[in-house]
DNA sequence: TCGTTTGCCGAAACCGGTTTCGGAAACGAG
DNA sequence: CTCGTTTCCGAAACCGGTTTCGGCAAACGA
């Protein structure tokens, strides 16, 4: 009956199997074959069945630029990365691409990668891979507050999905981790020691985790009973540099704080400089929560208390969401959310000293 | 007389002007066109010139993609990073990105990233890159003396360019950045500020890389007219903490080094922690100088002397190299090398202490 | 019993390119 | 002037898939 499947050697010859050798091997016009594996209704069970079996012995495996000339798309997510952006993208890099690699690749997709030096750079790139089918989706990192890259994305109807969330959610999808909770936690944590004065650094303005994060600060000294003090807030501190001058500039205060809850690992490593220039002990005459994980705070002495990002599932589960999103589900289904966890490593503690007393131990100092 | 090449709004159709469009506005037919645009000898010089204005003016660039389904050739760079396989690698990755990217874009090609979690994985990857054409070849980084990658390529005869040479060169294209002279040239400057006891902590011993920086090390003491001494000679130190352990080590020798030379800047940076531990100063009491340029060398204090890397560059001319190799050019001609650039920043000063001297207060302050 | 659906598959066109082949026109040699 | 070469382009097949269309046979309804 099916002596033509038996041909031996069918699926032997060298190289690829394709489409239309699976189709002899099976007896099947290669039309058919191809809309059992696609899944039309036309098809009849025990065919679907029949050749699904023999695809998977055979090893056949579609070319996907062979679809894409007649489907136009070629099964890659795309990620443009922003270079100088943010220092402390860096060190995560390799390990949100593993994430992101890893569904992808489970999936059968590939993840093609391109770098711009500007956001309006990163727009022009990502209309070039759109244009030459390269890839048929975004990953977004770093959304900003108000974002080129949503608006250009949106206006050419193409999928994405935000690695952070933005002010304007309308035909977006997102993966974020909760930094508000974080901060907020982080200010009742610090409180519950005994700190009254508790001073918050920001990121960048522009970023969109940026507001988020305040809220999150102010949260925490809502639910711990403080008020609110606009000395204590500053922001713009993303590097090791910055979050020196921004700790030299808390502490000149005439009442210093006593804690300081930083946005960014990085920058909370700066107030690691100025103790030790000052002669401070981090975590008892200042304490210090901070946001990200990174390696190099918890190889700082005494080792950084932070809320730890997991880079790698994060990249995971926007590639998991990004690929639904190009099959078709609607964005509003597609945003979830994780928290952050809290490292207590030791750069948190209880007051040794009260803000004023702290105020006249560095002003004899200098 | 070229009538039909003015059909006004040929090119104005929506979406890609395909190669069909093209070749109807000069009035040509395709395959002719085709040619022309892909340099065949049987097309004359003044069609070919015709064909290249007007797909020019029109815009039109082939869908790679399309392509490849005949040529089997995609476009694409491929990249295999191999995570946790080296810390320090991961600060240069975005850099090392954007220049790949860069030079690849600028010639039309993309690049498709995959990770892996260790060699045999990375080559499977690559395996199934080469499968499914997601990739024509390959830049390896952090080439091993002995390498799975390497053998696997050659065997398929897929295209490959390595970041690092290798111990087996043939068939293999390669760009290189000089560690060994740095190495060589760390210790001629240390011997010239006076130092006579310089010591030498290597990378990974399996990487190819740490092979030459050793033979570098050697070069400059015999150019600085000293001995080897074994004791002096430290390996395996990729992190902060291993350089700190091997730093150790080298200051409870009974005679132990005025002077370390890194190949590692993020182990260097163990030596920092070390010397603070001991009340020790850096640039004087005991001087360093390391490799890599790492940005959180810059920042130590005080600065680590270093030779620095530009990941950049070498990212561009990798990408260069490889689109050379696969266009056809023989290995044997793809092998270039950078040196590397000293930035002296003052860890490296003249020796304070005599090896005497310094074992002395090593062992009252214990 | 006989149209009419319905289920299921084959045939062929199609996607956007590349490559082979053959032949007309221009050219050169005798 | 004739005949064999070149030069240069068109026609058609091809790459590996997808999608549309039509038709046959079995099942169905009347």
């Amino acid at each position: 009956m099916q002596r033509t499947e038996d041909l031996a050697g069918a699926g032997m010859r060298r190289g690829r199997v394709t489409i239309t050798q699976l189709s002899e091997a099976l007896g099947l016009n290669k039309s058919t074959v191809s809309r059992a594996l696609n899944g039309y209704a036309d098809i009849s069970e025990g065919t679907r069945l029949r050749v699904r079996r023999r695809a998977e012995t055979m090893g056949y495996r579609p070319l996907s630029h062979a679809q894409a000339i007649r489907t136009g798309r070629v099964q890659a997510l795309g990620l443009v990365i922003q270079i100088g952006d943010h220092d402390s993208q860096r060190p995560f890099l390799a390990d949100f691409l593993a994430g992101i690699s890893a569904t992808a690749s489970a999936e059968g997709w590939t993840l093609t990668v391109a770098t711009a030096d500007s956001e309006a750079d990163a727009v022009r790139t990502m209309e070039q891979l759109v244009e030459d089918r390269k890839a048929d989706g975004f990953i977004l990192p770093r959304t900003m507050s108000r974002d080129m890259r949503v608006a250009l994305l949106r206006a050419r109807d193409v999928p994405f999905v935000m690695f952070g969330r933005t002010a304007e959610p309308e035909g977006c999808a997102w993966f974020d981790v909760l930094g508000e909770d974080a901060m907020r936690d982080a200010v009742v944590h610090l409180a519950g020691l005994g700190h009254r004065r508790i001073a918050f650094v920001n990121g960048g303005a522009l970023y969109n985790y940026s507001r988020v994060r305040l809220e999150g600060y102010r949260a925490g000294l809502a639910r711990a009973g403080l008020d609110e003090d606009a000395a204590l807030i500053r922001e713009d501190a993303l590097r090791t540099e910055d979050g020196a001058r921004e700790t030299r500039a808390l502490l000149a205060l005439p009442s210093p704080p006593t804690a300081v809850v930083f946005a960014i690992d990085h920058a909370a490593l700066g107030l690691y400089r100025v103790c030790a220039e000052k002669g401070l002990a981090v975590g008892r005459d200042l304490s210090v929560i901070s946001y990200d994980g990174v390696p190099d705070g918890a190889y700082a002495e005494p080792p950084l208390s932070s809320f730890t990002v997991d880079t790698r599932a994060a990249g995971q589960r926007l590639a998991r969401l990004l690929i639904a999103r190009i099959r078709g589900a609607a964005p509003e289904t597609l945003r979830e959310t994780a928290p952050a966890t809290f490292a207590d490593r030791g750069s948190a503690g209880p007051p040794r000293l009260t803000s004023a007393a702290l105020a006249a131990r560095l002003s004899q100092t200098s």
